[in-house]
DNA sequence: GTACGACTTAAAGTCCACTTTAAGGCAAGG
DNA sequence: CCTTGCCTTAAAGTGGACTTTAAGTCGTAC
């Protein structure tokens, strides 16, 4: 199988023929032989782009996978470029879990702890720091009530 | 202080004029009233701005806090209304914290037992099904040590 | 009267990873 | 010869949340 179109390829890999131009057009692939304007490829390809793909899986964005191919001097090792890189990938998921972890307690606190009536009632307490949560809104949800 | 302009609104609650002119374009804050052309605001803008940031903190996209305000019957309750979103809000996040989990683990399967030398040969394996982190990856490892 | 600073608008630009569109080329089959 | 189907290119569009730019207005201070 030495001469795939573009769409064979495509579609070994899961992806849509645009998106392996646009690979091309970026610098991920090299550009392809073509035959009367088509491009055609080779298994090698099936490799790049399986690299790809898994890398985009971990999260890497394709600056970082262009990284990967030719951020390193030309001997490195690959295991050695995933190590470096993927290090770096686990401390940037790490800060984007905390932040979650964070709006889900206070998700939590808003479910919990708001009471207000209105935005506008609810706006004032935030501005005046913190809406649900905070013993002020509480103070003045209990006078609310009593009136 | 019933009459402020745009940038001192702005640096009340952090946020750019332009992002409160945005605001007001795409409906999450309502029309301002001009004084010779220029907006000028009393202090309930900084309460709707409270919402809208902490909301943005929670998450929420402008789309989101857009319904916050107009997608419920005009009597909803704002605790009615937080409680409604943020359950789905949590939801959504569970989602990507368990994503990023899945990117977390591979990742650190990588590191840990990737052992290629060539992205070509990483990208074999990955195609065969699994680099660095399978069995059939060591395999190969074993053999081109010994080779 | 003119320079300054702060404001106005509409429109375009930014980032990311593509997809879609428009206009066209090429080979095989009927 | 003409249709069909797959391919090509460059350019524009998408979504989200804004920012930036260009060109202009307004009031105030000197």
């Amino acid at each position: 199988m030495p001469q795939m179109t573009i769409s064979t390829v495509a579609r070994q890999v899961g992806l849509q023929s645009s998106a392996i131009r646009y690979y091309e057009q970026i610098g991920l692939l090299p550009r392809a032989q073509r035959i009367s304007g088509q491009r055609r490829y080779d298994t090698t390809v099936l490799h790049r782009l399986a690299v790809v793909q898994r890398a985009r899986q971990l999260g890497f964005t394709l600056q970082e996978i262009r990284q990967l191919f030719f951020g390193f001097r030309p001997g490195a090792r690959a295991s050695e470029r995933w190590q470096k890189l993927s290090r770096k990938k686990l401390v940037e998921l790490e800060a984007q879990a905390s932040a979650i972890r964070t709006m889900q307690r206070l998700l939590r606190e808003m479910i919990e702890k708001c009471r207000c009536d209105s935005l506008e009632q609810c706006g004032k307490g935030i501005f005046s720091s913190g809406c649900a949560p905070t013993a002020s809104r509480v103070r003045e949800d209990v006078k609310r009530r009593r009136s």
